[in-house]
RNA sequence: CGAGGUGUGGCUCAGUCCGGUAGAGCACCUGGUUUGGGACCAGGACGUCGCACGUUCGAAUCGUGUCACCUCGACCA
């Protein structure tokens, strides 16, 4: 490809829309460009990019034995009505009317209409086990769309889904996915970690989730380097830290305490550490009640786990009439002793280890002190609701968690029974007796990988594309486009590239070479081939986009270098 | 959705407080000189200053409204 004839608008300064290193450098380099919030197009040398990270989903989605089909991107209301999640996506979804006034939407996800075309085609164990895959464009109406493509409102997604008889079925389709996606990353170049992930909400009964290690991640996960245990932070536990116990027991007090209302607060007041106090929040859940979470006050409440716990689809904090309704008190003085209502009420593990303790008195500027679970208050659970920090002990080994931010790449779900339960997705066994399919989800967000391999793969000059899915895998550049010989020994080497089967470049432009070489590196082609001073010699110059310094050698060996080096890299 | 911020040529931004002929750099076009890490000289083109209404002799600038975009937070199977 000559640059000179390429759709290619780079810039030279730094958009000031971007925030994060792979934003900003995808619009640099003209992958892409944004027609509306979160809704961006790719640009040439930017869907190329994106289709090699697509091939290598297909193709390792293929070795996996998934079978690839397109479902449509618009769907009528009826596909999300029977499984009940029109009404739960609320107004994430992307909603529309055809002219008749009928419902549709665009496809945020696509379980219910994979499940359905299984449920009306597949119907003896015979046909199973399935697992069918898309590679197609989702919309979800985010409230904040942000980081470029990496948190968007239109995106690709790959979407599997697989069907089997029973768990030992789905462990088996499930493990394939495994590996599948640890081959996608691998080839990506991508350096990830693969986690443990709440499975609340959709039930089932495992998922993990391939996260790309990231200081612009939106995830934050915990991991331990001794043991290999690697969670994200709304699943990660660890083991309790309980406080040393005297076993004295002292009567419980209560206390004046005007306008103490914060852990920081109480701290000061009490002339003690966050460790002897009980945090009490109020929540509300959608379908209304009032529940309560007690942490210990060097802790944060999880409110995952803590949701989950609840058995809500919906929840958020109670809002300060509904505190000083079931406390009787002011916002801050919430405690587990005396409430003026009846509600359910769940400890943190180590509440539950806690002694002689500071809880609010459920009445304003009063604490109570010495307070002990068990002898004054009993709480409906007691279970682990908080947020893991780092150092904590890992819940495997023992050892001291670490903490690190990722993207999430990648996400593979046990669905269960979940969704053929309510969609009728029956099949007739041996004995002619009819069970439910028991199905896996598996998700790669193409265009976030795609944002994630430059995240990792930059410097200060532009983009360092990996081999794997650099858009073009060398560039020729000759120094002197108005040197006619020069020029027509680069365009030999361009042509015996292409003949090779390398994608490659020809920056015929006539600009100075400095420009050449800043574009270059900022398109980041892993190999450069410079046609410059040493040309009348026979030599050229082979540069790889990491490397400080070129080599000279001959035109032959340069060719037969990259062929060596994109090959070498291309071998899957 | 809550809080904050920004909308001026393709890009980055100044001008707005204090109303008076719309600016700079980069990019673009023409000619020339250049040519190993984003050249230089000369000339040129490109703007209803997000939009609407209002105040005023006069609005990029003041007021009201509205839209878009960005950041933080909340949210995110």
């Amino acid at each position: 490809m000559y640059v000179s004839r390429m759709f290619l608008p780079t810039q030279r300064e730094v958009p000031s829309e971007a925030e994060i290193a792979s934003h900003q450098l995808m619009l640099r380099a003209g992958l892409m460009r944004k027609v509306a919030s979160g809704i961006y197009a790719f640009l040439p040398l930017g869907y190329r990019a994106f289709r090699k990270v697509e091939r290598i989903v297909r193709e390792e989605m293929d070795r996996a034995g998934a079978q690839e089909l397109i479902m449509p991107a618009v769907l009528p209301a009826e596909t999300y009505m029977e499984s009940g999640r029109w009404s739960v996506f609320g107004p994430e979804m992307f909603r529309l009317k055809d002219r008749g006034g009928r419902e549709f939407c665009l496809g945020p996800t696509h379980e219910e209409p994979f499940t359905e075309t299984v449920r009306n085609e597949i119907h003896s164990y015979r046909g199973l086990p399935l697992t069918l895959y898309q590679i197609q464009h989702k919309y979800r109406d985010e409230k904040r769309p942000r980081f470029g493509v990496m948190r968007s409102r239109e995106f690709v997604m790959k979407d599997a889904y697989s069907f089997d008889r029973d768990e030992a079925g789905l462990d088996v389709s499930y493990q394939a996915m495994y590996r599948a996606y640890r081959r996608v990353f691998d080839r990506c170049s991508l350096d990830y970690i693969v986690v443990d992930a709440d499975s609340g909400a959709m039930g089932g009964s495992g998922s993990q989730e391939f996260m790309v290690k990231s200081d612009v991640g939106e995830a934050v996960v915990a991991f331990c380097d001794a043991c290999g245990y690697a969670a994200n932070d709304e699943k990660a536990t660890a083991v309790p830290a309980p406080e040393a116990k005297t076993g004295v027991l002292l009567p419980a007090e209560r206390v004046a305490t005007p306008n103490v209302k914060t852990v920081e607060d109480l701290m000061k007041f009490f002339g003690t550490t966050s460790k002897k106090f009980a945090k009490t929040l109020v929540y509300r859940t959608d379908d209304g009640r009032l529940v309560a979470a007690m942490v210990r006050g060097d802790r944060e409440l999880n409110e995952t786990k803590f949701h989950n716990l609840v058995g809500a689809t919906e929840l958020e904090l109670a809002s300060p009439e509904d505190v000083e309704r079931v406390t009787g008190a002011a916002v801050g003085f919430a405690g587990p002793v005396g409430l003026k209502e009846r509600i359910e009420l769940y400890a943190d593990l180590e509440v539950a280890e806690m002694e002689n303790f500071v809880v609010g008195a459920n009445d304003t500027d009063q604490h109570l002190k010495n307070v002990n679970v068990g002898r004054d208050f009993v709480p409906t659970k007691v279970a682990d609701l908080r947020t893991v920090e780092a150092g904590d002990a890992c819940p495997v080994c023992g050892r001291p968690l670490g903490q690190c931010r990722g993207i999430e790449v990648g996400h593979i779900f046990k669905l269960g029974t979940k969704y053929s339960k309510i969609l009728h997705c029956n099949y007739l066994d041996e004995a002619g007796a009819e069970n439910a399919m028991v199905m896996g989800c598996y998700g790669i967000g193409v265009n976030r990988t795609l944002a994630a391999v430059i995240e990792q793969h930059h410097d200060a000059n532009g983009i360092v594309w990996p081999l794997a899915v650099a858009p073009y895998h060398v560039t020729v550049v000759p120094v002197m486009a108005s040197d006619a010989a020069q020029m027509a020994m680069a365009k030999d080497i361009h042509y015996r590239l292409e003949e090779a089967g390398i994608d490659v470049l020809l920056d015929d432009r006539d600009e100075r070479p400095g420009v050449k070489f800043k574009d270059a590196d900022l398109l980041g082609i892993p190999l450069r081939v410079t046609v410059g001073r040493k040309y009348a010699d026979g030599i050229v110059e082979y540069k790889e986009r990491t490397a400080e310094k070129p080599t000279e050698m001959t035109p032959g060996e340069a060719v037969d270098k990259a062929v060596a080096a994109v090959r070498e890299a291309l071998r899957a």
